[in-house]
DNA sequence: TTTT
DNA sequence: TTTT
C-alpha cells in the first residue's frame, strides 16, 4: 500500500562510475540533469531556467549496460525510486544524500552502427571497448552503500 | 526534453504546517512516509521493511486543500517533481533538502460525511473547524523558500 | 528506447474473474474505474463528472492475490501498460479491445484484521472462504488471449 | 481519488492531422509506436518483439506545437489520460475507440538550427515552413470527437 | 460495473 | 504507420 516511484528524462553529467562489489555485483553511479524550462507567471515574473541535479544509481544488469553505453552527455529515460542515505562526512557531520535506485533505463540518444558492435566506441581518445570493466570500473570491497 | 516527476502513495507523519506569504500564497509542507516490503533475495538474505521519507511541498490552492482535509496518518497520492535547495544551518555549515514540490494530490483516505461539510472536523479534540487558516497556520514573510 | 507505462487509481467494477491456464498460470481480469472530477472552463461551460473503464489484466502471482483479495468496490492502484488485442467478435467483426497489462497492484483499501487472516472472507454469502480457486474461477484451455 | 495517467516514450506514426474548431481550438491527432523488445522466457519460449500503436490527441497549444514541430519518425514522450469515445461506424456498427488524451510533450529528436527557426522546415520537399496551418491542417467545425 |  |  505503498508508491515511490521517479521517473526522469534528462542528460547524464559525466560518464558512470561503475565499481564491482567481493560478490560480483556491479553498481553504476552517475548524475543526471532535469532542466525546467523558464517562463513568466501571471503578473509578469520571470521565471529563469533551472537545474536539477539527481543521484543516479544503478546496480547489476543495468550497471553493466551503463558501464557500456552510457556516457556524459546522453539523454536517458530514468525510473526508480528515492532513497535516502545518512552518513557522516570527512569532519564528523551528519549528512543525508538522496538517490535515486533505478530500475529501468531507456537510452534515448541513438548511437552509431559502430558504437552498437561490441559495446560502446571511446570517442577518438584511449582504450579499447571491451566487455571487461572499462577504464572508469574498479573492483572494491568499501563502497559507501 | 526533459522530465522531472515523481509519484508517491504513502502516509502522512504530521499534520500540514500551512504558511501564508504576505502575498497571500498558501504554502504547506509535511513529510509522507513510503515504506518497502521486506523479502527475502534468491541467496536467502532477508530485507527487512524499509520507510523513506518524503518533505512534501504543496502550494496555493493545493495547500489549501491540505490544510483543510489533510491529516496526520491519512493516505495520500503526490505527484510532484523533485527539487533541491541550499542553505546555511544555524552552525554554518552547508546543507541541502531534497523536496517534491506537489502539482497533484488525491486523498486516499475515505472522509466520513459529517468530516467532508464544511471541511476537517477535529477528531473530538480542541479547535472548532473553519474555513480560516486552522491552528497549525500563520502568515509570515519570512519562509525559508 | 520505447516507454508504454500506464498508471490507475480507481475502483473494482466486479469481482475479478480468474481463469488457470493448462500449465497452471492465473490470469484475472476486471475492470476498473476512474473518475474525472466535474469542472468549469473559463468560458463558464459546466464539464461533468466523467467515469472511464480500464479492462486489467493480471498473470500469475498478481492474478492470485487478486483472487484472494481484490473485490468489487476496492480502490486499487494500478501500474502496468497498454496492450490493444484483436479479435472477431460472434458476428464475424474485427473487433479491437484495449487492455491494461498489469505488473503493479496495491491495494488501497484497508482490510479488516479478520479479512487479512488467510484471504478473503465473503460478505454474509455463500461460499467459504479457500486457498483453492474461489467460485468465480475455473480451469481452462480456451483463454482467449 | 482517481488518477488515469499514460506515459510514452515512442515513434509518430505519420505527420500530425490538424483541425481548427470553429471557435479557434486547435486539435491534432497522430499515432505513436511503442516497441517491446523481444525477450526469451524461462522455459526457453522466445517472444517476439512488439509494437502498439497509441492514438495521441493533443489539444490548443501542445497541438500547434505539435502542428509546428512534430513530424514522422519524431521520437516524443507523450504524459496523459487514456480515454475510450463511442460511435457507429459507417455500417452502424457500435465502436470504442481508445485514444490519450495529452498533457504533456517532450520532444526528444533534437532539432537542427534551421529547424528551430520559425518551426519546422520540410525535408527537400514541399511546401514553405509557415507560422499558418500547415498542409496538413484545416479549419472544421464536423470533428468526430 | 465502481466510487465520491 | 514509427523505431531499433
Amino acid at each position: 500500500m505503498s508508491l515511490n516511484k521517479v521517473q526522469l528524462i534528462g542528460n547524464v553529467g559525466k560518464d558512470p562510475d561503475v565499481r564491482y562489489l567481493d560478490n560480483g555485483v556491479a553498481v553504476a553511479t552517475f548524475s543526471l540533469a532535469t532542466t525546467d524550462r523558464a517562463y513568466t507567471l501571471a503578473n509578469g515574473t520571470q521565471v529563469p531556467e533551472r537545474t536539477e541535479w539527481h543521484n543516479i544509481v544503478l546496480w547489476r544488469g543495468l550497471a553493466q549496460t551503463a558501464e557500456k553505453y552510457v556516457r556524459k552527455g546522453d539523454k536517458l529515460y530514468i525510473e526508480g525510486k528515492i532513497r535516502s542515505r545518512f552518513y557522516d562526512d570527512q569532519n564528523g557531520i551528519k549528512r543525508t544524500i538522496v538517490e535515486i535506485f533505478a530500475d529501468n533505463m531507456e537510452m534515448l540518444t541513438p548511437r552509431t552502427a559502430s558504437q552498437q558492435q561490441g559495446g560502446y566506441m571511446p570517442q577518438a581518445t584511449s582504450q579499447p571497448a571491451s566487455q571487461q570493466p572499462a577504464a572508469n570500473s574498479s573492483v572494491t570491497d568499501d563502497l559507501p552503500f
